[in-house]
DNA sequence: ATGAAAAATCGTACAGCGTTTAATTTCAGT
DNA sequence: ACTGAAATTAAACGCTGTACGATTTTTCAT
């Protein structure tokens, strides 16, 4: 065959991601195929290959769409937000709603391996760096004070938005997670919130060591509930 | 052919299972397969089905065995281990260092999704189980306080514990995970000493309204650094 | 001791997978 | 109209896990 013209290039790629996207709202990675694809969209298989490279490839992009639409939804959750506690308990709770609802393009984005030694490209990375810099930056926000009474380092606000995000993550393994992870007994709310407040109290009372008390009253703290 | 009788079953099935152990010390899940295991082994592909179920039962059972070690090595962490806040490290760093040494059987172990809608067996829940309780134990030691100055709950332990272990499964991921998720200029220890100490500090001190002081005292935990 | 049943092992076949190759048809530019 | 490039595919390749049937060995009752 040949030439069919049906769709421009773009087009197809377009065409591609949006059933990749549909199949993963319905079934999870396993079950999905280059071939179910390629039958879905009325091409063949080979098509595919030469459009993206690689079903891995393919992959690759439906996960850079999974996380430009999660980095969206969180940048939205904090945009006007200026309470900074307040931002991370909604970034926390956009993720854990995004893990919920679309269980199998979130677990793809960030369990994919992948296949060989082939790293995967910087603007993948760069895509997950964009997500820890949105605690990053409501972390900075906090204005919390190191030991000795002086803000916070950059190194240590560096750390702290990695556990927080990683904190989070874990969290929504457990809520929203397959496999082996799966609780019951608690919820995501109830974990995440145990997380945030606890961390975050301590946190922000410099190291709790109370040289410094914290900028934030304890009066507002309680309406973070 | 026929019976060979080279090896019992049982010794057939530990056999088997070295062969996977040994091949995940080395190489990914991916890269792994029935039928080089069966080569491995030096029996036909259909032999280990038979004697495991299916493939996926081999990883179930590979599986099995990955978190009965982790456990283990817990246990003996935490073992004649006094101070609960000590243990509660001792219990992350353990994980971390096996999420370090073994990659790829950890990753299989926690990343494994079952095929189909073949539920997995309770025994396997209850390995996992049997981790969380690792925390559990030594969270209920820290004698923490409520609100209103009252034990903790058992609801609330429940949660801190999920809290917990998702936090360091969360950083571990960060700290050894392959894929999108890797972490480098934050050392995995860092952010388990920030998780740690932040979240504990806060929970062990009631919920850090200071309606009560906490058990500890301040320089107790500062000798926990 | 003998015959029958059960168990173990494997060769073969099957359907599906991602990928490569070669052929074919169409489009764009001259 | 002619030519070279681009797009599309069928077919084949080497994998994968699994089902089936045949074959041999062990086990056990008689």
């Amino acid at each position: 065959m040949a030439r069919r013209n049906d769709h421009s290039k773009d087009e197809l790629q377009r065409l591609t991601l949006k059933t990749v996207r549909e199949f993963l709202t319905l079934y999870p990675p396993q079950d999905m195929s280059l071939r179910k694809i390629a039958k879905l969209i009325g091409y063949a298989p080979a098509t595919i290959i030469n459009s993206f490279g690689s079903y891995a490839d393919l992959l690759i992009a439906a996960n850079a769409e999974t996380l430009d639409e999660l980095h969206t939804l969180s940048a939205m959750a904090v945009r006007d937000e200026t309470h900074p506690q307040q931002g991370l308990r909604k970034l926390a709770r956009v993720y854990l709603a995004y893990a919920r609802k679309y269980p199998h393009r979130w677990h793809l984005a960030f369990e994919h391996r992948i296949p060989d030694q082939k790293v995967l490209p910087e603007w993948q990375k760069s895509r997950v760096e964009r997500l820890y810099a949105l605690f990053t930056e409501q972390l900075s926000r906090t204005r919390a004070l190191s030991e000795a009474g002086k803000r916070k380092s950059l190194q240590e606000i560096h750390i702290a938005s990695r556990v927080l995000w990683a904190g989070v993550h874990g969290i929504c393994l457990l809520a929203a997670g397959g496999g082996v992870l799966q609780e019951k007994n608690a919820s995501g709310e109830q974990m995440l919130d145990m997380f945030l407040s606890n961390f975050l109290q301590s946190y922000t009372n410099s190291d709790g060591r109370s040289y410094t008390r914290a900028a934030v009253k304890p009066d507002k703290l309680s309406t973070l509930k």
